[in-house]
DNA sequence: CTAGGGTTAG
């Protein structure tokens, strides 16, 4: 009632300013529309502020303005100060969130509005439908009074085609009373955006009228689907080709590098407007010829923010920062992607200081500024500021939460990144696989394979990532008939040809002692690399067949494939494990002359395992010793254990308070030192050494194993009185150790 | 001033 009585209001007094003010306040609300729509939004404002008297138009167009450059938040605090409201402001501001992909601010906005007329439910059954939420886009459909309306109807055939609802849009499409060109526009756009260019092409052919549109979308369509051919086929019989038929084709052949025929298709095109420019600009950049996109930028007669942002990205992506700095500094507007554009510069190359400034000076930022900048702090391990942007963040999107989900799992913080997982609302595959795959690298295999699990549940396909951790997970379980059971997930996904996923599956059945049916999978893989050959000779090592390794190591010289660092971390410990002393120190020293490859701490670790097995536990501390990098754990934890066989005291004692630096709180390392003191009778430093223990807080780490039955993973967890059958398995467990004992065999804890 | 297809470029 009371809307109504506004509406009044507004009516009269806008009439009351027709003639007062008419054409002044016309001319001044077509200014507006225009500057908006050609993206001078800060003349409009100026338009704006000017104006001596204003009406409800005025306020509208302006909130198309802005909405049209992106300043929703600006939109939405006009309308909310608006002296007078009328249909039109709502739906313009309807229209604005739809624009700007805010499906949730329009819906509450559609529900509080006190009238609808047909461009609100157009507007609305719109929103649905880019939400993929179909459903309730019909269910107001059906409700509406003009629906055969063709706008409306349009807007739902091309919601339907749009999500793939190929049937569902052509009987809507078929029912239609009067329908034009959109229509048929509509039902092809489906078709071509989805890649069915089958179908597309034989709807294309039905259509009794066809429109430069029309043209367009079959030879995007193609491009989409990587049949340059036929795009050129149909871009050449478009009778009359407009600009955006020049500048589709023109990005075809960039996308497949062909920028030569790009450049052709530029020069002959006969009217070039900024977008051309700004595709062939693109163009270069894509394929790598800055040079050539900075003298296309330099020569174009009008440049927009886009022009600026494209050549930027472009020197950031060569790794040129300071030249990209450089032209941000000379932007006239820079806007938010230009600067974020920047940022991601810096971020790549961990200048998180110089990222900073820059995302400070950013007055508005949008989702991908925030979210460039938290995964720069988190790809630093600096989770902290991460965290402290993210809670500052007010629109989060999924991209968002995976960041610090990945971030916390980088830097080993589970805990963190199960929580942020745990609050997420919405979850998608790169979710899922940030948790698995941090799961699987913190050594959390079990967690991962149940989450791994849930995802299925949950509705959620694995992907060639997914796998990839799966299988990992499996493999460091030896895990082999859940590794089967992926395998077969595997073949039936289609992801039997990504290479992650193949050398995955080596390394599973090779970790998992089935090494025929890794080498079965190898000999499958059409395209091997590196990884691959690695992946087979880390599984030969692992067991104990030194002599295959060194086989294929050098039959992969021998096919030109050039080792890595993890290849020769295989190879050395190949070596290692069959005793092969010389052959090891010759590889070695083979990896840094020949290959030039800088050895890593990995390879110390394997090359003082291989002396020490030896007994030439001088040579490896010299070996140590002489290093140009810093030592860790795994390398002194060697030399320990080499000492422990070999009975050098001394050494040991060295060796062990290096490691105990790294590791202070593993009890392994204080049992092991102190065992060897009480062989030697020194029971002085055994209570030292059992002291220091307790003063580092070290206790006792619950020991986690693991058994597979009928297809399950079961864990136990040491001195675990809570499983349901704990009584029975220790009863077993003695029993086992017993015969054990009797035939000869060593259980492990009887050695330390 | 607000709604449907196409807007190609960052």
């Amino acid at each position: 009632m009371s809307e109504v009585k506004l509406a009044e209001v507004s009516m009269k007094s806008s009439l009351k300013s027709v003639g007062e003010h008419g054409s002044y306040v016309f001319r001044h609300n077509l200014k507006i529309t225009q500057l908006g729509k050609s993206g001078q939004i800060d003349e409009a404002i100026k338009v704006f502020q000017h104006m001596t008297h204003k009406n409800t138009v005025t306020h509208n167009s302006m909130i198309s303005a802005f909405a049209k450059n992106g300043r929703i938040s600006d939109a939405r605090q006009l309308f909310d100060g608006m002296p007078q409201r009328n249909i039109v402001s709502w739906n313009s501001m309807i229209a604005a969130y739809l624009h700007n992909d805010m499906v949730e601010e329009a819906r509450q906005l559609f529900d509080k509005m006190p009238t609808r007329d047909l461009y609100s439910w157009t507007l609305m059954i719109t929103c649905y439908t880019r939400n993929g939420e179909l459903a309730k886009a019909r269910n107001l459909f059906n409700l509406l009074p003009y629906k055969w309306n063709p706008v409306c109807c349009n807007a739902m055939v091309a919601g339907y085609a749009k999500n793939r609802q190929f049937d569902e849009a052509r009987r809507l499409f078929d029912a239609m009373p009067a329908k034009d060109l959109v229509s048929w526009n509509s039902m092809l756009t489906g078709y071509t955006r989805n890649g069915e260019m089958r179908l597309g092409l034989q709807f294309f052919e039905e259509m009794t009228e066809r429109d430069v549109v029309s043209w367009n979308l079959m030879v995007d369509g193609f491009v989409e689907v990587g049949d340059l051919n036929s795009s050129w086929e149909f871009f050449e019989k478009i009778p009359n080709p407009n600009t955006v038929s020049w500048v589709t084709m023109l990005c075809g052949f960039a996308r497949f590098g062909k920028i030569a025929e790009a450049r052709r298709l530029f020069d002959q095109m006969p009217i070039r407007n900024v977008v051309a420019w700004n595709a062939m600009i693109a163009a270069y950049v894509q394929n790598c010829h800055v040079d050539e996109a900075i003298s296309l930028f330099m020569e174009m007669p009008e440049k927009n923010s886009i022009s600026w942002t494209t050549v930027i990205n472009g020197y950031v992506r060569m790794g040129k920062l300071d030249e990209a700095r450089q032209l941000l500094n000379q932007m006239p507007y820079r806007n938010v992607a230009a600067q974020t554009a920047m940022i991601s510069g810096y971020v790549q190359n961990k200048r998180m200081d110089d990222a900073r400034q820059i995302f400070n000076q950013i007055s508005i930022r949008d989702v991908v500024c925030w979210n460039t900048m938290i995964a720069g702090y988190s790809q630093s391990g600096r989770m902290d500021e991460a965290l402290h942007l993210f809670k500052q963040m007010v629109k989060k999107n999924i991209v968002s939460w995976n960041t610090m989900v990945a971030g916390y799992a980088q830097v080993g913080q589970m805990d963190a990144a199960i929580k942020i997982f745990e609050e997420m609302k919405e979850k998608n595959i790169v979710s899922w696989n940030s948790l698995i795959s941090g799961l699987t690298q913190n050594g959390s295999y079990l967690d991962a394979l149940k989450s791994f699990m849930l995802m299925g549940h949950e509705g959620q396909k694995p992907d060639q990532s997914t796998f990839a951790c799966g299988l990992s997970a499996c493999a460091h379980l030896a895990a082999l008939q859940v590794g089967k059971q992926l395998h077969q997930l595997v073949m039936k996904s289609g992801y039997v040809t990504d290479l992650f996923v193949s050398n995955a599956l080596i390394t599973m059945y090779a970790k998992c002692g089935s090494i025929s049916s890794a080498e079965l999978l190898f000999k499958d893989i059409d395209h091997f690399d590196v990884v691959s050959w690695n992946s087979l000779i880390a599984a030969y090592a692992l067991n104990g067949n030194g002599r295959e390794a060194l086989k294929l190591f050098q039959k992969m010289e021998v096919e030109g494939v050039a080792p890595d660092e993890v290849t020769f971390v295989g190879i050395l410990s190949a070596c290692s494990h069959v005793g092969l002393i010389d052959q090891g120190l010759k590889l070695f020293k083979c990896m840094v002359q020949a290959y030039n490859i800088e050895p890593l701490a990995e390879h110390y670790a394997c090359m003082v395992d291989l002396l020490g097995r030896a007994g030439r536990l001088e040579e490896a501390f010299q070996l140590v010793r002489g290093m140009k990098i810093n030592a860790n754990a795994g390398i002194w934890g060697a030399l320990l254990g080499a000492c422990r066989i070999h009975g050098n005291l001394e050494l040991a004692k060295f060796a062990a308070e290096k490691l105990l630096e790294f590791e202070p709180h593993k009890t392994s390392n204080y049992v092991l030192l102190s065992n060897m003191q009480a062989e030697a009778g020194r029971w002085d430093e055994v209570a030292r050494v059992r002291r220091l223990m307790k003063e580092k807080g070290a206790e006792k780490q619950p020991g986690w194993s693991w058994i597979e039955l009928q297809n399950r993973v079961h864990a136990f967890l040491s001195e675990d009185p809570a499983h349901p059958r704990a009584v029975e398995l220790c009863h077993i467990l003695r029993s086992l150790t017993a015969h054990m004992r009797n035939t000869g065999d060593m259980p492990l804890e009887c050695l330390l």
